[in-house]
DNA sequence: CGCTGGTCTTGAGCCAGATCAAGGCGACCG
DNA sequence: CGGTCGCCTTGATCTGGCTCAAGACCAGCG
């Protein structure tokens, strides 16, 4: 860890800053120190879909190839620390635990794509809302955590891109979960879970 | 690999058989050395999403966490290597260059579930089809490769639970693409592309 | 051969979620 | 504070793909 500090170089960026262009040729990996960032691929006519959120501590531009296969943009002012591909590589090469763990990291992150291709494919947009609260890592390490309580650092319309739906469908179920007692927005960037049992049978597509 | 090999138990599959149980203990690794393997995932109500197909020299089961988190089955007679998970880990520990083939492997997954969530989340019925037969290994191995020749060596309802659709749109979709002149159908499991341009447009939902 | 069961195609109608459209609600700013 | 700009919500309508239904096409088998 000490010599991975040696090769980091800090960078700063703003809300919406560009990190990483799809199809750019790709000679950095990247680490988030802090605040967020999209992960999202889009086709031509401008669809996109969102891969995945990251925050602190997360890796970034691992994957294998010359060009990036996605595109990754800040959230909020945010930081990360770059390391050039080459000198990262070599710092792998001989050291062994470094590498089983980012073999843990990415493993971990094919499951969870992998949940992701059974929402996106075969969940109906409650089941897929429902799975999205359940899964958002409850990441305010800000204040004590009051139980139920869950974050959106996120708009909807990313929400969306990310659930495969509208920004319509999303604003749409998450009013029906309130209607159904199962939720209660505290703000727009806010909720409580008010009934976790029926959350997790919606999640799992038992309703 | 030649002690990969020492502790590899060969297992003969018929077709049908199931090699994993979503929910099962997780105590083996699996390398496919002929035949075919669907890897899925279910919903209480019976609903699948087919998270890929494996051939030949895939690794299976590879995933951390105590119990499988999808199921497999040979969709044809197949046969495979089984490693007790113990052992194969500790043949990893101390063989880098086979870790380090591993997470090459598992990054290529990665960008491949990446691709897939797409297709799920973004792109029409006509778009995922086009998606499917471009990528589709042309792993027919026996005869002389015919140039833009495929072999779908699975069932429509196989295709449509990968794609997230019904069987009757994967049908209707190949016959649209028939009508277009993009393919022509040589029989239910072999097909021509005619026109790859066309067919690239369309998986790049540029029509 | 004719039967049988599984798979695939095709048609008709329907519906969950998309699209189109109109406000509402803050947050920020001068 | 009034104005403006970005989100977000809500309503009305539309539609791509699903569901339901009926045959067609085999391959295997007695």
């Amino acid at each position: 860890m000490a010599r991975l500090e040696s090769l980091a170089e800090p960078v700063i960026l703003e809300a919406g800053a560009v990190l990483i262009r799809e199809g750019d040729e790709a000679p950095y990996v990247f680490n988030i120190t802090s605040g967020s960032v999209r992960v999202f691929k889009l086709l031509p006519n401008g669809r996109r879909q969102i891969i995945g959120f990251l925050f602190r501590g997360d890796f970034l531009g691992l994957a294998i190839g010359d060009t990036y296969v996605f595109t990754a943009e800040a959230m909020e002012p945010s930081s990360v620390c770059r390391f050039r591909k080459s000198a990262f590589r070599a710092l792998i090469q001989d050291d062994p635990p470094l590498e089983h763990a980012l073999l843990n990291r990415t493993a971990h992150e094919l499951a969870a794509a992998q949940n992701q291709m059974l929402l996106l494919g075969r969940k109906t947009a409650i089941e897929r809302l429902a799975s999205f609260l359940l899964d958002l890592p409850n990441q305010d390490l800000s204040r004590p955590a009051v139980a139920g309580h869950v974050r959106l650092p996120m708009t909807r319309g990313e929400i969306a891109d990310y659930l495969g739906l509208t920004i319509e469908t999303v604003s749409r179920v998450l009013t029906r979960l309130k209607a159904q007692g199962v939720i209660r927005l505290v703000s727009q960037t806010d909720l409580l879970v008010e009934r976790p049992d029926l959350l997790r049978a919606h999640a799992d597509g038992e309703l």
